[in-house]
DNA sequence: AACTATTTATAATA
DNA sequence: TTATTATAAATAGTT
């Protein structure tokens, strides 16, 4: 680009490559950082360098405040979860399995069906929380490794720039990120869900 | 810039907002497009213009061949969960209905408990398939909207530039996005689960 | 959409 | 890595 054009070629050299990626990535920030300052635009993005090194930017901070939000949400997600789960389902059950060994056995067809209704029920229930759950568990390391700054409602607000550990979202963009953090929401699932 | 240095502050004309995200909106796709070329760098930029239009680069295609190999997952999901959901657990219920009104009611506490199990076996069961389900069905409009080009293994895939509906990445993102389409897989989701 | 005077970015070098 | 500098690329103001 400068004192010599270059091709626009893949530098064979490794760490050829991490010098070029060094000088390069600000600026790339910088000007998707000018795209919403200058336009108002919102701006996601995700750069992981040959050297595995992780960047993001995102801007207005909104993206900030909806993490927050989500975070609140999550929490008190986790504390229905934690009482719910495998809690009232078989409460219930075990509610009925003393109860009804000392009932008529006419009672059986009745307490079945109501069983297969709360079992669709229960279905749509938790595949619904966990549309919730997953989205915002996915959400919870940006916000976490996010400087703790005030966040502000105004569309003035700075764009951030920021490592964030991009695994969770990179997957949902196709990129090759490592399959241990892409898959942490779903053990934290498993930690409620025994 | 040039030909005066401006201030980097928000334009307060929508129509001059528009004009500068013209001009500057290719150059920063075309910047991490090199950041992917010359340095090997995976790049995914989600960009939504201030009058509401939505942008995406993505590099290297590796995004692309994911989203067609997760869309082939999807596929044989949706069948099986066609056959299983609503299907295999009330199936067995009813059949346990009519078989157990038949026994001893001896057998009552035995179904329960079994009964107890499959629920905890199916409730995790659910939890993961909807993990994978969610997340494809989060791609699955980006993969259907892609041009329909031979995808390569190399890293030598060029890096694609493309419109792609962002709203469903967008919102892990912490983008305001529209909520109508954000929620498409969990609509799909109940479609299995009625 | 095009044009150009300037600013910004940066390849080569130290 | 960090700094310098000669050039290429980007672009603000204008047509």
């Amino acid at each position: 680009m400068t004192k010599r054009k270059i091709e626009i070629k893949r530098i064979n050299n490794a760490e050829a490559q991490q010098v070029c990626f060094s000088k390069h990535r600000p600026s790339v920030f910088k000007k998707a950082s000018e795209l919403y300052t200058l336009c108002g635009a919102e701006v996601a993005m995700l750069v992981k360098s040959s050297g595995g090194n992780l960047f993001s930017f995102g801007a207005p901070s909104s993206c900030k405040t909806n993490c927050r939000i989500k975070m609140k949400k999550m929490k008190s997600l986790q504390e229905a979860f934690k009482q719910e789960a495998d809690g009232n389902v078989m409460a219930w059950l075990d509610a009925k399995v003393e109860e009804i060994c000392k009932e008529d056995p006419e009672e059986f067809n009745r307490i079945l069906v109501s069983l297969k209704d709360m079992i669709r029920g229960r279905t749509n229930q938790l595949f619904n929380n966990y549309a919730m759950y997953s989205n915002i568990m996915r959400l919870q390391h940006c916000v976490t490794t996010l400087p703790n700054q005030q966040v502000l409602n105004s569309e003035d607000v700075k764009p951030v720039i920021h490592h964030v550990p991009i695994s969770s979202i990179g997957w949902n963009l196709g990129m090759d990120v490592n399959p241990n953090s892409s898959v942490a929401h779903v053990d934290e699932i498993k930690r409620h869900f025994p």
